[in-house]
DNA sequence: TTGACAATATTACAATTACTTATATATAGT
DNA sequence: ACTATATATAAGTAATTGTAATATTGTCAA
């Protein structure tokens, strides 16, 4: 309630009584006619005539009366349209995710969300990395997941997961036997590679370096589902997060061998304005995301 | 001002500025702050979004600044209507006065109340003298005059003069040319009198009773206009307050004659409800007609 | 009238709220 | 990163609002 003081002069002028309207509004007589004497100052007019029992109203009462119950109606509207407001910002996560954290596994998150929160929405966008980060900044988005996050000052970074990375072959490839391939295995191989601005194919040319391993990069793309499909289509190896394959494993159009390679890991992590405080649900969903920390038993 | 939180949110949104809309509103830059902080926390929503400057709204925000702008608006009217409310109140005195007291005397107090009160307006009403008691009683009239006070818990009454009463008669009468009238010079005289109900009749009555003077009701009325009417065209003789002949005796129509009778005054009154506040010009009118105590000074 | 009853007004004081100053922190532009 | 400007916070004080107790007033009925 924000208009009390109109409450009170309503509820006055409908019961003809001081009494019964403190009553009605949860205060004293005294209260509330002190209330009324102070307004009658203010406006410098008697509202109430009190020569007569039950009051009576002046003009001027009269008028105020007909003031209060319009703000009062007003009020309800607000208080309406603010209700629906509220549901949809308090009962919605908006997500901006770059595309390699996997549709599978967002997938898994949603269903364990509906799951926790039943009544709440789970809205999804895929973007490029740096609409990501924008998307956030804007309040497009509630949180971010990225990979190899860039720290900033409007943002706050939530380490999330660190992706092993598995060597992608098509199944008839002669790599597609083997139980673990080393980084000399991959010398002269055919690679299809990530476009030259994207962080992991830094992390990964930084890789083959540090092995002394040459690969011939036959392709380039910047999202990770074209990657997929030109491995399957036989043009070439790849080496990927090993979940974000998990279902062509399945379906056997790839096949994803362990790469022994202990520091190659792809970290990903949430974002979010770090000035902007998250409802309730985002709060939720942070919280599943966060506890969901340890990548699923995967297919090997 | 009544809704002075919703003036402040309305220029905080305007401004889209804490600091600028306190200082319109005469607070400091904190208490400004602390407000809007305050109004958020009783709604559970934002109302600001303070990541940026200047300042943004919230979809809540919008909403409760639509409110603000629709309530202050209201207000507006009501405060408009509300001066007008005040002005009537404040500049209006309602007199309800019995026929007897003289249209020349009350037109006297009105100019002499136009040249005191410029701006202010006298309503008289003539009206008898039980339907005088009622208006004021009814709150139809802040003043009454009446003669013969009746005193009544509700009422104050305000003893006002103590009216000669002289002997009316029409110019051709054998008593005309006299200076003075004893009560034995009415004796056997045609009489036009007042009603039965009326105070004033019974107190000739009373009157001629002690003197041992018996006269002969050829008339009776309700009203003194009707007396004087009688009076004037040679059906009797009266006896009448002096001023309330005044302007018959100028032209012509009546002649007043001194009676002696120490005792026989009409005494009038003014009364108002005794809990009733009355209003400034009500009062300066008041006080007018009680320093106009003293009869202006008559023909005679 | 008078007395009883119920409602309103007043008073004194307690609790709460609102405001101010001083200071810390944040934003935007350089 | 630095500066200027704006907002937030803290702590103390002033103002307000509320309460309980009590006085006064209005209504009704004897």
């Amino acid at each position: 309630m924000i208009f009390e003081n109109c409450k009170l002069f309503r509820d006055v002028a409908h019961a003809r009584s001081l009494s019964r309207a403190a009553a009605q509004n949860g205060i004293s007589q005294s209260a509330a006619t002190q209330h009324i004497q102070e307004l009658e100052k203010r406006l410098g007019v008697q509202l109430l005539d009190r020569s007569t029992r039950p009051l009576g109203l002046t003009a001027a009462g009269k008028l105020y009366a007909d003031l209060c119950r319009d703000v009062l109606r007003r009020e309800e509207d607000f208080i309406a349209a603010l209700d629906e407001v509220k549901a949809v910002v308090e009962g919605n996560v908006r997500v901006a995710s770059i595309y390699s954290i996997g549709l599978s596994e967002m997938a898994r998150l949603r269903e364990q969300f509906a799951l926790q929160c039943p009544g709440a929405q789970l809205q999804v966008e895929y973007l490029r990395p740096d609409k990501v980060y924008q998307a956030v900044l804007d309040d497009q988005a509630d949180l971010g997941f990225i990979s190899y996050p860039e720290h900033r000052r409007e943002l706050s970074v939530i380490p999330w997961r660190e992706e092993r990375m598995t060597v992608a072959v098509y199944p008839a490839h002669p790599l597609a036997g083997k139980r673990m391939i080393l980084p000399r295995d991959l010398d002269g191989q055919d690679f299809i590679a990530f476009d030259e601005e994207v962080t992991i194919r830094r992390e990964l040319d930084h890789f083959f370096r540090e092995s002394g391993v040459s690969i011939v990069t036959v392709m380039q793309f910047d999202n990770i589902q074209s990657i997929k499909e030109a491995v399957a289509l036989g043009s070439g190896i790849s080496i990927l997060p090993e979940q974000t394959m998990q279902s062509e494993v399945e379906q056997r159009r790839l096949v994803s061998i362990p790469l022994h390679a202990p520091g190659l890991v792809r970290p990903t992590a949430i974002i979010h304005r770090r000035k902007k405080k998250l409802n309730r649900v985002s709060r939720e969903f942070l919280e599943l995301v966060t506890s969901n920390r340890f990548e699923p038993a995967g297919v090997h």
